[in-house]
DNA sequence: TCTGGGGTCCTATGCCTT
DNA sequence: TCTGAAGGCATAGGACCC
């Protein structure tokens, strides 16, 4: 059996163990740049507040009915992450951290065991340990265990958020009972096609043919439809495979037209890629460069292209990565375009140690006692006080956080105080 | 004025080599 | 020497996740 652990509006909750007050009151965090909703409390869920509201046109709304709004603080929300999972992890030897607030728990010769009493147990612990309310899902595979936790969300007075799958019976009536666009694996592209067949719901999902899903929705529609008829396909990916890419790419308050300026973020976006890769001890050998206008100025002339340019080497020095980054900015670069966001994403990591030489040519040996000296400069009296020319020199570009909650874990002068 | 950021996997296609 | 088949690899794009 598989158990999907959940953390309920985790950033919320997040928020609310270190401010109580907030407990029974509408809350909301907003992404970077204090974008959009990501996390909302039941309460604003109740108001009407839909994921990924944007904060702007929702700002009367915050104010009407008392909504606390938080800028996103995810050193925070990792921190807490990592104290939940570690505790998740005592409970069976087999774990899977699918993400910062999921984590997939293996019960493999739990055979003796009441699951549903075991998981309520778990549940109070991490609730004792961390503040953070969680809800477990239980069933044959992990796609049911997926929407079994759903029912225990669904249903927090029945279920008391744990809700066990054990039977072909309630199989049958949870895939009945679960819209075809909240399955997990079916984004919007697939909930489209379905609509169009009369699928409506999981179970008239799992009575289409196998050839058919194949086709229309590759291996991938056709592990979900398994695992969904209860067969397990997917098995918990326990040892997390080293990063395929890193990427660095923002938004903009406004727009920008200015190339000069479009060059100066691309080049401080992949100084950061770089500096991301010395951290986890890697080098990559290329780097995709790609810029958009605003999707949303419908009237404006939309352009939007990227580029992948190789080097012939392997790296992680700041110089290099910035000068292909440029390089290929050089290339998509159009005038009279009202830029919205641009990103640099490096690709093809190997670790530091391990990278392949190339025969004719290499990385300037210097670069990287001098990316030594930067990164324990950076280090030591703080971030950005050494940037390549073609960075943006006068002033730092900062992301939108006006409601910031202090790193009441992470910063030992933002540590909660007790009067 | 103001709509996030960072990832993964799969497939089709085209080129190159054997 | 020419040709077709088959496999490897890179690339682009589509789909999804949180």
């Amino acid at each position: 059996m598989f158990a999907l652990i959940d953390c309920n509006n985790f950033y919320v909750s997040c928020e609310r163990v270190f401010n109580p007050q907030l407990d029974k009151k509408p809350v909301v965090v907003l992404s970077n740049n204090d974008g959009c909703a990501i996390s909302r409390s039941n309460e604003a869920k109740a108001l009407g507040i839909p994921m990924g509201a944007p904060a702007f046109k929702y700002e009367k709304v915050f104010r009407k009915n008392n909504i606390q709004v938080f800028s996103s603080n995810f050193p925070l929300y990792g921190d807490m992450s990592s104290r939940v999972m570690s505790i998740l992890s005592k409970f069976s030897p087999n774990i899977e951290i699918y993400s910062i607030d999921e984590a997939f728990l293996k019960f493999e010769g739990f055979e003796n065991y009441d699951l549903e009493s075991y998981c309520q147990n778990i549940k109070d612990m991490v609730f004792k340990w961390t503040g953070i309310p969680i809800s477990i899902g239980i069933a044959p595979t992990k796609a049911l265990a997926k929407v079994s936790n759903r029912i225990s969300k669904k249903f927090p007075n029945k279920t008391k958020g744990v809700y066990l799958m054990n039977s072909e019976e309630k199989r049958i009536k949870a895939l009945k009972w679960l819209k075809i666009q909240d399955v997990w694996g079916i984004g919007f592209r697939h909930y489209e096609r379905l609509k169009k067949y009369k699928v409506n719901n999981a179970y008239d999902f799992i009575l289409l043919p196998d050839n058919w899903v194949r086709k229309k929705m590759s291996v991938v529609g056709l592990r979900l439809k398994k695992e969904l008829e209860g067969k397990s396909v997917l098995d918990l990916e326990e040892v997390k495979s080293p990063k395929k890419a890193i990427a660095t790419t923002r938004s903009f308050e406004g727009t920008i037209t200015d190339y000069e300026k479009i060059k100066e973020r691309i080049s401080t976006f992949a100084v950061c890629c770089a500096e991301k890769l010395r951290a986890q001890n890697s080098n990559c050998n290329s780097i995709y460069v790609f810029v958009k206008s605003n999707k949303f100025q419908k009237n404006k002339t939309q352009y939007r292209n990227g580029i992948l340019m190789t080097i012939p080497y392997s790296t992680n020095s700041n110089i290099v990565i910035s000068k292909y980054a440029i390089e290929g900015l050089q290339k998509i670069f159009k005038k009279g375009i009202n830029y919205k966001k641009v990103g640099a994403i490096v690709m093809g990591l190997d670790s530091s140690g391990s990278h392949q030489l190339s025969l004719f040519e290499n990385e300037n040996p210097k670069h990287k006692y001098l990316m030594k000296t930067i990164d324990y400069i950076q280090k030591t009296e703080g971030q950005s006080k050494i940037k390549l020319a073609s960075q943006d020199l006068r002033k730092r570009w900062k992301m939108k956080q006006e409601k910031l909650s202090p790193n009441y874990t992470c910063k030992i002068d933002q540590i909660i105080k007790v009067k």
